[in-house]
RNA sequence: GGUUCUGUAGCUCAGCUGGUAGAGCAAAUGACUCUUAAUCAUUGGGUCCAGGGUUCGAAUCCCUGCGGGACCA
Protein backbone atom coordinates (compact mmCIF):
# COMPACT_ATOMS: atom_id res chain seq x y z
CA UNK A 1 0.00 0.00 0.00
CA UNK A 2 3.08 2.26 0.83
CA UNK A 3 5.20 3.26 -1.76
CA UNK A 4 8.10 4.65 -0.34
CA UNK A 5 9.21 5.49 3.61
CA UNK A 6 10.16 8.61 4.35
CA UNK A 7 13.91 8.26 6.23
CA UNK A 8 11.82 8.89 9.84
CA UNK A 9 9.72 5.66 8.60
CA UNK A 10 12.73 3.72 8.11
CA UNK A 11 14.88 4.66 11.38
CA UNK A 12 12.00 3.49 13.38
CA UNK A 13 11.09 0.43 11.59
CA UNK A 14 14.65 -0.16 12.24
CA UNK A 15 14.50 0.69 16.23
CA UNK A 16 11.88 -1.86 15.81
CA UNK A 17 13.92 -4.75 15.22
CA UNK A 18 16.52 -3.05 17.86
CA UNK A 19 14.13 -3.18 20.36
CA UNK A 20 12.87 -6.83 19.44
CA UNK A 21 16.69 -7.74 19.61
CA UNK A 22 16.82 -6.52 23.34
CA UNK A 23 13.48 -8.97 23.99
CA UNK A 24 11.26 -5.73 24.76
CA UNK A 25 7.97 -6.31 23.05
CA UNK A 26 7.05 -3.46 21.40
CA UNK A 27 3.37 -4.04 21.13
CA UNK A 28 2.94 -5.93 24.39
CA UNK A 29 0.16 -7.25 25.60
CA UNK A 30 -0.83 -7.54 29.46
CA UNK A 31 -2.70 -5.26 31.05
CA UNK A 32 -1.17 -1.43 32.17
CA UNK A 33 -2.07 -0.47 35.51
CA UNK A 34 -2.56 2.86 35.79
CA UNK A 35 -3.01 5.21 39.74
CA UNK A 36 -3.57 8.33 38.36
CA UNK A 37 -4.39 10.84 35.61
CA UNK A 38 -2.16 13.86 33.95
CA UNK A 39 -4.28 16.36 35.46
CA UNK A 40 -5.26 14.12 38.76
CA UNK A 41 -1.63 14.80 39.70
CA UNK A 42 -1.02 18.76 38.42
CA UNK A 43 -4.12 19.49 40.52
CA UNK A 44 -3.77 17.39 43.49
CA UNK A 45 -0.07 17.32 43.83
CA UNK A 46 1.12 19.76 46.84
CA UNK A 47 3.36 19.45 49.86
CA UNK A 48 0.69 19.07 51.67
CA UNK A 49 -0.74 15.89 49.74
CA UNK A 50 2.49 14.48 48.35
CA UNK A 51 2.63 10.84 50.51
CA UNK A 52 -0.52 10.39 48.44
CA UNK A 53 1.74 10.44 45.14
CA UNK A 54 4.93 8.43 46.33
CA UNK A 55 3.87 5.45 44.42
CA UNK A 56 1.81 6.44 40.81
CA UNK A 57 1.91 4.99 37.74
CA UNK A 58 0.23 6.25 34.66
CA UNK A 59 0.72 6.05 30.61
CA UNK A 60 0.31 8.29 27.53
CA UNK A 61 2.15 9.07 24.55
CA UNK A 62 5.71 11.09 24.61
CA UNK A 63 4.81 14.13 23.24
CA UNK A 64 8.22 16.30 23.53
CA UNK A 65 11.93 16.23 24.60
CA UNK A 66 14.27 18.11 26.47
CA UNK A 67 17.68 15.86 26.75
CA UNK A 68 20.27 16.95 29.33
CA UNK A 69 22.73 14.15 29.14
CA UNK A 70 22.22 12.01 32.39
CA UNK A 71 18.87 13.32 32.62
CA UNK A 72 15.65 14.21 31.05
CA UNK A 73 12.43 16.05 30.69
CA UNK A 74 9.62 14.87 28.74
CA UNK A 75 6.22 15.50 28.18
CA UNK A 76 3.61 12.96 28.38
CA UNK A 77 -0.11 13.05 27.29
CA UNK A 78 -2.86 10.82 28.14
CA UNK A 79 -6.17 11.32 28.01
CA UNK A 80 -6.82 14.37 30.07
CA UNK A 81 -3.79 16.31 29.33
CA UNK A 82 -0.19 17.09 30.08
CA UNK A 83 2.64 16.06 32.57
CA UNK A 84 6.24 16.24 32.51
CA UNK A 85 8.32 13.77 33.70
CA UNK A 86 11.93 13.67 34.91
CA UNK A 87 14.09 10.54 34.56
CA UNK A 88 17.70 10.16 35.59
CA UNK A 89 20.23 7.38 34.14
CA UNK A 90 21.46 7.03 37.74
CA UNK A 91 17.79 5.80 38.87
CA UNK A 92 16.99 4.30 35.98
CA UNK A 93 20.13 2.04 35.90
CA UNK A 94 21.77 1.62 39.39
CA UNK A 95 24.22 -0.79 38.32
CA UNK A 96 26.72 -0.70 35.38
CA UNK A 97 24.19 -1.92 32.42
CA UNK A 98 23.55 1.92 31.65
CA UNK A 99 21.71 0.57 28.47
CA UNK A 100 17.80 0.60 29.45
CA UNK A 101 18.64 4.73 30.12
CA UNK A 102 20.80 5.15 26.98
CA UNK A 103 19.47 2.97 24.09
CA UNK A 104 16.01 2.32 24.97
CA UNK A 105 14.88 5.56 26.85
CA UNK A 106 17.23 7.94 24.59
CA UNK A 107 17.73 5.94 21.06
CA UNK A 108 14.93 3.92 20.68
CA UNK A 109 11.26 5.75 21.91
CA UNK A 110 10.52 9.06 19.95
CA UNK A 111 7.72 11.50 20.18
CA UNK A 112 4.27 9.56 19.64
CA UNK A 113 5.26 6.35 21.35
CA UNK A 114 3.72 5.34 24.00
CA UNK A 115 4.71 4.79 27.52
CA UNK A 116 3.95 3.75 30.76
CA UNK A 117 6.02 5.01 33.89
CA UNK A 118 5.57 4.21 38.01
CA UNK A 119 7.04 6.85 39.77
CA UNK A 120 6.71 9.86 42.41
CA UNK A 121 5.09 13.78 42.06
CA UNK A 122 7.46 16.35 42.78
CA UNK A 123 8.02 20.00 42.05
CA UNK A 124 10.50 20.96 40.25
CA UNK A 125 13.33 23.77 40.78
CA UNK A 126 10.93 26.16 38.37
CA UNK A 127 7.67 25.32 39.72
CA UNK A 128 6.31 22.72 37.60
CA UNK A 129 4.46 19.78 39.24
CA UNK A 130 6.06 16.50 37.52
CA UNK A 131 6.72 12.76 38.14
CA UNK A 132 9.69 11.64 38.64
CA UNK A 133 10.04 8.53 36.63
CA UNK A 134 11.49 5.11 38.45
CA UNK A 135 10.61 3.01 35.90
CA UNK A 136 9.01 2.65 32.21
CA UNK A 137 7.48 0.58 30.07
CA UNK A 138 7.07 0.78 25.91
CA UNK A 139 3.46 0.19 25.35
CA UNK A 140 3.00 0.94 21.87
CA UNK A 141 6.07 1.88 19.14
CA UNK A 142 4.59 4.72 17.08
CA UNK A 143 5.66 4.36 13.57
CA UNK A 144 4.38 7.25 12.21
CA UNK A 145 5.94 10.65 12.67
CA UNK A 146 3.63 12.98 14.69
CA UNK A 147 3.54 16.99 13.62
CA UNK A 148 5.63 18.30 16.15
CA UNK A 149 3.80 21.10 17.67
CA UNK A 150 5.20 23.44 20.18
CA UNK A 151 3.45 25.16 22.72
CA UNK A 152 4.60 28.21 25.09
CA UNK A 153 2.06 30.22 27.79
CA UNK A 154 -0.98 29.45 25.50
CA UNK A 155 1.20 30.09 22.22
CA UNK A 156 0.68 27.03 19.72
CA UNK A 157 3.90 27.02 17.32
CA UNK A 158 3.97 24.87 13.98
CA UNK A 159 -0.10 24.15 14.52
CA UNK A 160 -1.15 21.87 12.27
CA UNK A 161 -3.69 23.74 10.33
CA UNK A 162 -4.20 21.70 7.00
CA UNK A 163 -7.65 21.13 6.97
CA UNK A 164 -7.22 18.22 4.35
CA UNK A 165 -4.64 16.47 7.53
CA UNK A 166 -7.06 17.25 9.88
CA UNK A 167 -10.34 15.56 8.41
CA UNK A 168 -8.68 12.49 6.70
CA UNK A 169 -6.29 12.02 9.81
CA UNK A 170 -8.59 12.91 12.71
CA UNK A 171 -6.86 10.00 15.07
CA UNK A 172 -3.75 12.47 14.50
CA UNK A 173 -5.66 15.82 14.78
CA UNK A 174 -7.02 14.36 18.03
CA UNK A 175 -3.52 13.88 19.35
CA UNK A 176 -2.07 17.18 18.61
CA UNK A 177 -4.75 19.58 18.59
CA UNK A 178 -6.00 19.35 22.09
CA UNK A 179 -8.96 21.52 21.01
CA UNK A 180 -10.20 19.20 18.99
CA UNK A 181 -10.52 16.72 22.01
CA UNK A 182 -12.55 19.39 23.69
CA UNK A 183 -14.86 20.36 20.45
CA UNK A 184 -16.20 16.25 20.88
CA UNK A 185 -16.20 15.45 24.54
CA UNK A 186 -18.36 18.85 24.72
CA UNK A 187 -20.95 17.35 22.04
CA UNK A 188 -21.21 14.12 23.81
CA UNK A 189 -21.91 16.01 26.94
CA UNK A 190 -24.32 17.87 24.57
CA UNK A 191 -25.70 14.08 23.82
CA UNK A 192 -26.18 13.29 27.47
CA UNK A 193 -27.48 16.51 28.40
CA UNK A 194 -30.42 16.08 25.46
CA UNK A 195 -30.85 12.36 26.90
CA UNK A 196 -31.36 12.95 30.60
CA UNK A 197 -33.68 16.12 29.42
CA UNK A 198 -36.02 13.21 27.66
CA UNK A 199 -35.43 10.55 29.67
CA UNK A 200 -36.52 12.51 32.68
CA UNK A 201 -39.62 13.17 31.56
CA UNK A 202 -40.90 9.63 30.39
CA UNK A 203 -38.73 9.28 26.53
CA UNK A 204 -38.07 6.42 25.59
CA UNK A 205 -35.03 6.28 23.39
CA UNK A 206 -35.83 3.71 20.65
CA UNK A 207 -34.09 2.09 17.23
CA UNK A 208 -35.62 2.15 13.52
CA UNK A 209 -34.67 1.22 10.70
CA UNK A 210 -31.96 2.70 8.67
CA UNK A 211 -32.57 0.77 5.48
CA UNK A 212 -36.36 1.59 4.39
CA UNK A 213 -37.73 0.35 1.22
CA UNK A 214 -39.84 3.65 1.27
CA UNK A 215 -37.85 7.08 1.56
CA UNK A 216 -40.25 9.35 4.20
CA UNK A 217 -40.24 11.37 6.44
CA UNK A 218 -38.61 14.18 4.63
CA UNK A 219 -38.01 16.04 1.37
CA UNK A 220 -34.70 15.13 -0.15
CA UNK A 221 -32.81 12.87 -2.97
CA UNK A 222 -32.00 9.63 -0.79
CA UNK A 223 -29.14 6.72 -1.30
CA UNK A 224 -30.39 3.76 -3.26
CA UNK A 225 -28.90 0.56 -2.61
CA UNK A 226 -29.83 -3.50 -3.21
CA UNK A 227 -30.90 -6.05 -1.09
CA UNK A 228 -29.30 -9.37 -2.34
CA UNK A 229 -31.48 -11.85 -1.06
CA UNK A 230 -35.33 -9.72 -1.25
CA UNK A 231 -33.76 -8.65 -5.02
CA UNK A 232 -35.41 -5.13 -3.72
CA UNK A 233 -34.01 -1.58 -3.75
CA UNK A 234 -33.58 -0.22 -0.54
CA UNK A 235 -32.94 2.99 0.42
CA UNK A 236 -30.29 4.66 3.09
CA UNK A 237 -33.31 6.91 5.61
CA UNK A 238 -33.22 10.53 5.15
CA UNK A 239 -35.66 10.79 8.32
CA UNK A 240 -37.00 8.43 11.03
CA UNK A 241 -40.82 10.39 11.40
CA UNK A 242 -42.67 7.74 9.98
CA UNK A 243 -41.54 5.14 11.92
CA UNK A 244 -41.59 7.03 15.34
CA UNK A 245 -45.28 8.05 14.45
CA UNK A 246 -45.83 4.09 14.34
CA UNK A 247 -44.54 3.75 17.56
CA UNK A 248 -46.92 6.45 19.09
CA UNK A 249 -49.57 4.54 17.61
CA UNK A 250 -48.54 1.48 19.34
CA UNK A 251 -48.99 2.96 22.31
CA UNK A 252 -45.65 4.85 23.53
CA UNK A 253 -46.34 8.06 24.49
CA UNK A 254 -42.92 9.44 24.18
CA UNK A 255 -40.31 8.43 21.63
CA UNK A 256 -36.88 9.68 20.46
CA UNK A 257 -34.42 8.78 18.26
CA UNK A 258 -30.91 9.97 17.32
CA UNK A 259 -30.99 9.22 13.70
CA UNK A 260 -28.59 8.81 11.55
CA UNK A 261 -29.83 10.12 7.81
CA UNK A 262 -28.45 9.95 4.41
CA UNK A 263 -28.75 12.42 1.86
CA UNK A 264 -27.26 12.36 -1.36
CA UNK A 265 -27.28 16.14 -1.93
CA UNK A 266 -24.76 18.70 -2.58
CA UNK A 267 -21.63 19.33 0.55
CA UNK A 268 -21.01 22.41 1.92
CA UNK A 269 -19.94 23.33 5.32
CA UNK A 270 -23.28 22.99 6.68
CA UNK A 271 -24.07 20.10 5.00
CA UNK A 272 -22.47 15.94 5.06
CA UNK A 273 -24.33 13.11 3.30
CA UNK A 274 -24.55 11.81 7.20
CA UNK A 275 -25.51 13.82 10.03
CA UNK A 276 -27.98 13.13 12.76
CA UNK A 277 -31.11 14.52 13.65
CA UNK A 278 -32.70 13.98 17.01
CA UNK A 279 -36.54 12.60 16.82
CA UNK A 280 -38.77 13.07 19.13
CA UNK A 281 -42.67 13.10 19.60
CA UNK A 282 -44.59 12.94 22.71
CA UNK A 283 -48.48 12.04 22.66
CA UNK A 284 -51.30 14.35 23.49
CA UNK A 285 -49.56 17.57 22.78
CA UNK A 286 -48.98 20.13 20.51
CA UNK A 287 -46.56 22.14 19.00
CA UNK A 288 -47.31 25.29 21.82
CA UNK A 289 -46.15 22.95 24.20
CA UNK A 290 -43.47 21.50 22.10
CA UNK A 291 -42.17 25.39 21.79
CA UNK A 292 -41.71 25.39 25.97
CA UNK A 293 -40.27 22.03 25.80
CA UNK A 294 -37.33 22.75 23.26
CA UNK A 295 -36.22 26.04 24.56
CA UNK A 296 -36.46 24.65 28.14
CA UNK A 297 -34.54 21.59 26.74
CA UNK A 298 -31.64 23.85 24.73
CA UNK A 299 -31.45 25.99 28.06
CA UNK A 300 -30.59 23.08 29.78
CA UNK A 301 -28.47 21.56 27.33
CA UNK A 302 -26.67 24.33 26.58
CA UNK A 303 -25.66 24.84 30.28
CA UNK A 304 -24.31 21.60 30.32
CA UNK A 305 -22.21 21.39 27.25
CA UNK A 306 -20.90 25.20 28.47
CA UNK A 307 -21.43 25.76 31.47
CA UNK A 308 -24.05 28.66 30.54
CA UNK A 309 -26.37 29.44 28.55
CA UNK A 310 -24.71 31.28 26.17
CA UNK A 311 -21.76 30.39 23.35
CA UNK A 312 -20.17 32.29 20.92
CA UNK A 313 -19.97 31.44 17.41
CA UNK A 314 -18.24 33.79 14.63
CA UNK A 315 -17.91 36.79 17.29
CA UNK A 316 -21.46 36.28 17.72
CA UNK A 317 -23.00 35.38 21.25
CA UNK A 318 -25.94 33.48 21.22
CA UNK A 319 -28.30 33.32 24.36
CA UNK A 320 -29.73 29.51 24.68
CA UNK A 321 -31.76 30.95 27.84
CA UNK A 322 -35.85 30.30 27.67
CA UNK A 323 -38.51 32.02 26.21
CA UNK A 324 -37.71 32.26 22.18
CA UNK A 325 -39.19 34.99 20.61
CA UNK A 326 -41.69 33.90 18.18
CA UNK A 327 -43.50 35.33 14.78
CA UNK A 328 -45.74 33.76 12.17
CA UNK A 329 -43.86 33.07 8.70
CA UNK A 330 -46.14 35.84 7.08
CA UNK A 331 -45.31 38.10 9.27
CA UNK A 332 -41.63 37.65 9.05
CA UNK A 333 -42.11 38.08 5.62
CA UNK A 334 -43.70 41.10 6.19
CA UNK A 335 -41.14 42.65 8.48
CA UNK A 336 -38.29 41.83 6.19
CA UNK A 337 -39.61 42.08 2.68
CA UNK A 338 -42.63 44.59 2.72
CA UNK A 339 -44.94 42.61 0.99
CA UNK A 340 -48.00 40.75 2.75
CA UNK A 341 -48.24 37.67 0.84
CA UNK A 342 -50.87 35.46 3.79
CA UNK A 343 -53.56 36.21 0.91
CA UNK A 344 -51.66 35.66 -2.14
CA UNK A 345 -51.94 32.43 -4.90
CA UNK A 346 -49.03 30.84 -6.60
CA UNK A 347 -49.06 33.63 -9.67
CA UNK A 348 -49.01 36.65 -7.06
CA UNK A 349 -45.84 34.88 -5.10
CA UNK A 350 -43.93 34.25 -8.53
CA UNK A 351 -44.20 37.99 -8.79
CA UNK A 352 -43.24 38.96 -5.27
CA UNK A 353 -40.25 36.67 -6.05
CA UNK A 354 -39.13 38.21 -9.37
CA UNK A 355 -39.52 41.38 -7.53
CA UNK A 356 -37.32 40.39 -5.00
CA UNK A 357 -34.80 38.48 -7.42
CA UNK A 358 -35.32 35.56 -6.12
CA UNK A 359 -34.29 32.61 -8.33
CA UNK A 360 -37.46 30.53 -9.17
CA UNK A 361 -38.21 27.52 -11.49
CA UNK A 362 -41.63 26.05 -13.11
CA UNK A 363 -41.67 22.55 -10.22
CA UNK A 364 -41.81 25.12 -7.46
CA UNK A 365 -45.43 25.18 -5.77
CA UNK A 366 -46.59 27.89 -3.71
CA UNK A 367 -45.15 26.26 -0.46
CA UNK A 368 -41.60 26.10 -1.94
CA UNK A 369 -42.10 29.58 -3.36
CA UNK A 370 -43.00 31.38 0.15
CA UNK A 371 -39.84 28.85 1.53
CA UNK A 372 -37.71 30.58 -1.14
CA UNK A 373 -38.69 33.81 0.16
CA UNK A 374 -38.15 33.13 3.71
CA UNK A 375 -34.71 31.40 3.31
CA UNK A 376 -33.35 33.72 0.84
CA UNK A 377 -34.74 36.94 3.06
CA UNK A 378 -35.62 36.47 6.09
CA UNK A 379 -33.60 33.64 8.09
CA UNK A 380 -30.15 34.97 7.77
CA UNK A 381 -32.18 37.93 10.20
CA UNK A 382 -32.41 35.82 13.32
CA UNK A 383 -29.51 35.41 15.26
CA UNK A 384 -31.08 34.96 18.78
CA UNK A 385 -32.91 31.83 19.15
CA UNK A 386 -36.59 32.31 17.27
CA UNK A 387 -39.38 30.16 16.78
CA UNK A 388 -40.78 30.76 12.90
CA UNK A 389 -44.31 29.56 12.91
CA UNK A 390 -47.61 28.82 11.14
CA UNK A 391 -46.12 28.05 7.82
CA UNK A 392 -48.84 27.39 4.31
CA UNK A 393 -49.79 23.79 4.23
CA UNK A 394 -48.37 22.86 0.76
CA UNK A 395 -44.86 22.80 2.25
CA UNK A 396 -45.90 20.63 5.43
CA UNK A 397 -47.06 17.11 4.15
CA UNK A 398 -47.03 15.69 7.74
CA UNK A 399 -48.74 18.80 9.51
CA UNK A 400 -52.08 18.87 11.10
CA UNK A 401 -53.75 21.78 10.08
CA UNK A 402 -54.19 25.17 11.66
CA UNK A 403 -56.57 24.93 14.57
CA UNK A 404 -58.03 28.70 13.34
CA UNK A 405 -55.85 29.86 10.68
CA UNK A 406 -57.14 28.73 7.02
CA UNK A 407 -54.61 27.62 4.73
CA UNK A 408 -52.16 27.06 7.69
CA UNK A 409 -50.80 24.55 9.67
CA UNK A 410 -49.23 24.25 13.00
CA UNK A 411 -45.72 23.84 12.70
CA UNK A 412 -42.67 26.01 13.47
CA UNK A 413 -38.71 25.95 13.27
CA UNK A 414 -36.49 27.15 15.16
CA UNK A 415 -33.69 29.51 13.49
CA UNK A 416 -30.57 30.09 15.18
CA UNK A 417 -28.08 32.44 13.95
CA UNK A 418 -29.58 32.78 10.67
CA UNK A 419 -29.90 29.18 10.05
CA UNK A 420 -32.59 26.77 10.53
CA UNK A 421 -31.91 23.64 13.63
CA UNK A 422 -35.34 22.40 14.52
CA UNK A 423 -38.54 21.72 12.51
CA UNK A 424 -41.60 20.60 14.37
CA UNK A 425 -45.45 20.18 14.60
CA UNK A 426 -48.74 18.85 15.64
CA UNK A 427 -48.29 16.00 13.76
CA UNK A 428 -50.86 15.28 11.05
CA UNK A 429 -53.19 12.42 12.56
CA UNK A 430 -56.11 12.31 10.21
CA UNK A 431 -55.49 9.27 7.69
CA UNK A 432 -57.58 10.62 5.13
CA UNK A 433 -55.95 14.21 5.00
CA UNK A 434 -52.73 12.04 5.13
CA UNK A 435 -53.39 10.46 1.74
CA UNK A 436 -54.45 13.45 0.09
CA UNK A 437 -51.29 15.76 1.20
CA UNK A 438 -49.32 12.62 -0.31
CA UNK A 439 -51.34 12.53 -3.14
CA UNK A 440 -50.34 16.07 -3.50
CA UNK A 441 -46.97 15.14 -2.98
CA UNK A 442 -47.20 12.50 -5.88
CA UNK A 443 -48.16 15.54 -8.30
CA UNK A 444 -45.32 17.38 -7.55
CA UNK A 445 -43.12 14.75 -8.47
CA UNK A 446 -44.78 14.37 -11.91
CA UNK A 447 -44.42 18.12 -12.24
CA UNK A 448 -40.70 17.33 -11.89
CA UNK A 449 -39.36 17.86 -8.24
CA UNK A 450 -37.51 14.80 -7.49
CA UNK A 451 -37.33 15.68 -3.57
CA UNK A 452 -41.57 15.11 -3.03
CA UNK A 453 -42.27 12.31 -0.62
CA UNK A 454 -43.40 9.20 -1.93
CA UNK A 455 -47.18 7.50 -0.31
CA UNK A 456 -46.65 5.21 2.18
CA UNK A 457 -49.14 3.19 2.95
CA UNK A 458 -48.20 0.94 5.85
CA UNK A 459 -47.73 4.20 7.60
CA UNK A 460 -51.37 5.29 6.60
CA UNK A 461 -52.46 1.92 7.68
CA UNK A 462 -51.30 2.91 10.78
CA UNK A 463 -52.85 6.09 11.24
CA UNK A 464 -55.75 4.42 10.69
CA UNK A 465 -55.82 2.38 13.30
CA UNK A 466 -55.91 6.38 15.50
CA UNK A 467 -52.29 7.89 16.24
CA UNK A 468 -53.49 10.31 19.24
CA UNK A 469 -52.67 14.33 18.72
CA UNK A 470 -48.93 14.46 19.10
CA UNK A 471 -46.51 16.64 18.57
CA UNK A 472 -43.00 16.52 17.41
CA UNK A 473 -40.00 17.75 16.27
CA UNK A 474 -36.41 17.11 14.92
CA UNK A 475 -33.34 18.57 16.04
CA UNK A 476 -30.53 19.10 13.76
CA UNK A 477 -27.51 18.22 15.53
CA UNK A 478 -24.90 18.82 14.28
CA UNK A 479 -26.08 22.25 13.69
CA UNK A 480 -26.24 22.34 17.58
CA UNK A 481 -23.27 21.43 18.21
CA UNK A 482 -21.48 23.78 15.78
CA UNK A 483 -23.61 26.60 17.87
CA UNK A 484 -22.50 25.09 20.84
CA UNK A 485 -18.71 24.75 20.27
CA UNK A 486 -18.52 27.60 18.15
CA UNK A 487 -17.25 26.02 15.15
CA UNK A 488 -18.51 27.11 11.71
CA UNK A 489 -18.19 24.47 9.86
CA UNK A 490 -19.76 20.61 10.19
CA UNK A 491 -16.66 19.16 9.21
CA UNK A 492 -15.52 20.29 12.73
CA UNK A 493 -17.94 18.58 14.55
CA UNK A 494 -18.08 15.28 12.78
CA UNK A 495 -14.98 13.27 13.58
CA UNK A 496 -14.92 11.79 10.07
CA UNK A 497 -16.19 14.24 7.98
CA UNK A 498 -17.12 13.00 4.04
CA UNK A 499 -13.76 13.38 2.06
CA UNK A 500 -13.23 12.23 -1.36
CA UNK A 501 -11.19 8.59 -1.49
CA UNK A 502 -7.55 9.45 -0.84
CA UNK A 503 -5.42 8.28 -4.41
CA UNK A 504 -3.02 6.07 -2.55
CA UNK A 505 -0.59 5.59 -5.41
C1' G B 1 -22.57 22.32 -10.89
C1' G B 2 -20.12 27.68 -11.46
C1' U B 3 -16.30 31.32 -9.73
C1' U B 4 -11.90 31.83 -7.06
C1' C B 5 -7.72 30.67 -3.89
C1' U B 6 -4.50 26.67 -2.98
C1' G B 7 -1.02 21.96 -3.25
C1' U B 8 7.24 22.63 -2.06
C1' A B 9 10.97 17.74 3.51
C1' G B 10 7.16 14.02 8.73
C1' C B 11 4.89 19.32 10.40
C1' U B 12 4.80 24.95 9.69
C1' C B 13 6.35 27.79 5.76
C1' A B 14 10.05 30.79 2.27
C1' G B 15 11.50 30.44 -2.78
C1' C B 16 11.05 38.12 -6.65
C1' U B 17 10.47 39.41 -13.16
C1' G B 18 11.95 31.35 -15.43
C1' G B 19 18.71 29.48 -14.26
C1' U B 20 16.97 22.50 -11.95
C1' A B 21 15.43 23.92 -3.86
C1' G B 22 15.90 26.70 1.53
C1' A B 23 14.64 27.88 7.02
C1' G B 24 12.54 26.47 11.83
C1' C B 25 10.63 22.28 14.25
C1' A B 26 11.02 16.90 13.78
C1' A B 27 15.08 12.95 12.61
C1' A B 28 20.44 11.03 12.99
C1' U B 29 25.48 11.68 15.57
C1' G B 30 27.90 14.06 19.67
C1' A B 31 28.11 17.43 24.45
C1' C B 32 25.39 18.63 28.86
C1' U B 33 22.19 15.44 35.98
C1' C B 34 16.14 20.89 37.11
C1' U B 35 14.89 21.75 31.46
C1' U B 36 10.37 23.64 29.44
C1' A B 37 9.33 26.50 21.92
C1' A B 38 15.88 23.78 26.51
C1' U B 39 20.74 24.98 24.43
C1' C B 40 25.30 24.09 21.38
C1' A B 41 27.96 21.49 17.21
C1' U B 42 27.75 18.23 12.96
C1' U B 43 24.80 15.35 9.31
C1' G B 44 21.04 13.25 6.38
C1' G B 45 16.27 13.95 4.28
C1' G B 46 12.47 16.40 -1.65
C1' U B 47 8.93 12.27 -8.46
C1' C B 48 8.41 20.90 -5.73
C1' C B 49 0.23 16.92 -6.55
C1' A B 50 0.07 14.36 -11.72
C1' G B 51 0.37 14.67 -17.06
C1' G B 52 1.15 17.64 -21.22
C1' G B 53 2.91 22.43 -23.50
C1' U B 54 6.13 26.99 -24.17
C1' U B 55 11.53 27.52 -23.53
C1' C B 56 18.44 26.36 -24.39
C1' G B 57 16.39 25.81 -19.37
C1' A B 58 10.07 25.24 -15.45
C1' A B 59 8.71 24.60 -8.31
C1' U B 60 8.06 29.32 -11.00
C1' C B 61 4.61 30.74 -17.24
C1' C B 62 0.25 28.16 -20.09
C1' C B 63 -3.35 23.95 -20.60
C1' U B 64 -5.74 19.52 -18.65
C1' G B 65 -6.65 16.43 -14.65
C1' C B 66 -6.59 15.17 -9.26
C1' G B 67 -6.93 16.72 -3.94
C1' G B 68 -8.36 20.65 -0.42
C1' G B 69 -10.58 25.49 1.13
C1' A B 70 -13.82 29.79 0.41
C1' C B 71 -17.83 32.12 -2.13
C1' C B 72 -22.08 31.40 -5.31
C1' A B 73 -26.26 28.13 -7.50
Amino acid sequence: MQATLSEQEVIRREKLVELRSLGIDPYPAPSYKITHTAVQIKQGYSEETKEEYKEISLAGRIMSRRDMGKANFAVLQDETGTIQIYIKRDEICPGEDKSMFDTVWKKLLDLGDIIGIKGYGFITKTGETSVHVESFTLLTKALHPLPSVKEKDGEVFNEVTDLEFKYRQRYADLIVNPSVRDTFTRITKMKNAIRTFLNDRGGLEVDTPVLQSIPGGALARPFITHHNALDIPLYLRIANELYLKRLIVGGFPWVYEFSRNFRNEGMDRTHNPEFTILEFYVAYKDYLWMMDTTEKMLEETAIATNGVSTSVIDGVEIDFKAPYKRISIYDAIHEHTGYDISQMDEAGLRDVCKALHIQVDATMGKGKLVDEIFGGKCEKHYVQPTFIIDYPVEMSPLTKKHREKEGLVERFELIINGKEIANAYSELNDPIDQRERFEEQLKNMERGDDEAMFIDNDFLRALEYGMPPTAGIGIGIERLAMLLTGNVSIQDVLFFPQMRPENVA
